[in-house]
DNA sequence: TGTAACCTTGACGTTGGCGTAAGGTCGAAC
DNA sequence: GTTCGACCTTACGCCAACGTCAAGGTTACA
């Protein structure tokens, strides 16, 4: 009662998403990965989703450029959707499904404001480069056309 | 002959970059930060020009997150730059001219490049929280309904 | 001339994010 | 039933980017 159908060793995960080995189990202990399944042997054995998620992280920590232990917070507030949309319905716990909603939201908000900044941030790179590209076309020119002077005939 | 006009000691740079003044012997020693200028006895004393350096060295820490040994190479270009633009006349050696504002013209297409991409990425994160925030929004409503009709009234 | 605040170099320590080697196990094929 | 590649855990290693002493020199000011 192990394998479970479609689901991916560690090597094709690593292969699938550019990361090594290492890193899965790396981000499993830092509790970034729900811990995968396991074959009767003892093999991990990882689902479509998680391979999503570490393409997630992945792009939380090149763009956003946060440590992995704020990754994880985001990365719960996740779970705890994931959580949510599947068993939508034990009328039971309302008021602990709205803290979890609530929790998320904030979460979600927090990095929508980083995400917000940072863009605002790059717009103003952008335009520096821009601008500091035109300076540099403009000095070539002038090159140009000093050397023209300089040397008006050579060949 | 070493006191300069309107410099600032490395406690003060400090404190107006906010970064360590440990970190700013950091840089110096590797070479993100040109040696500054020294009092007699020693002590460092640096322009506004190098407030602005730091501050450009942390935006692009914090903004781009790339190694500061990358950011060195953008740097450098940088300092290219100011050579270019202070001595603007030896018309000497006008092929290296030609060959720095080369050198300096492909970094910063580089760095454009980079900022570009990010800007791409985190226009579809944005878009993506924009999603999650209304689901959120959404459940939360349901929620409110849910418990509208499981209890009416409680007073 | 003292002294408090500021600075110097030197060197070792820390933290995050993995890399890497060692020694053993699993799984599928032959 | 052996072979062999993929995988397991354990554990030490490593680099970047600083932090943190320690032991002493400098400055400004009373």
């Amino acid at each position: 009662m192990a394998e479970k159908r479609g689901a991916l060793q560690i090597g094709e995960v690593a292969q699938r998403t550019g990361v090594t080995q290492r890193t899965l189990r790396f981000y499993e202990e830092k509790g970034l990965l729900r811990p995968p399944s396991r074959m009767d042997g003892g093999f991990r054995l990882y689902s479509e989703e998680d391979v999503k998620r570490v393409e997630h992280i992945r792009r939380l920590q090149d763009l956003l450029g946060i440590s992995l232990a704020d990754i994880k917070e985001m990365v719960d507030a996740d779970e705890v959707l994931r959580e949510l949309r599947s068993q939508y319905r034990p009328e039971s716990a309302i008021t602990e499904k709205r803290n979890q909603l609530q929790k998320a939201t904030e979460v979600t908000e927090a990095q929508f404001a980083i995400v917000k900044q940072k863009m605002e941030q790059m717009r103003e790179m952008e335009t520096q480069l821009t601008e500091r590209l035109r300076l540099f076309s403009r000095w070539q020119q002038e090159l140009d056309e000093l050397e023209k002077k300089a040397a008006p005939t050579r060949g």
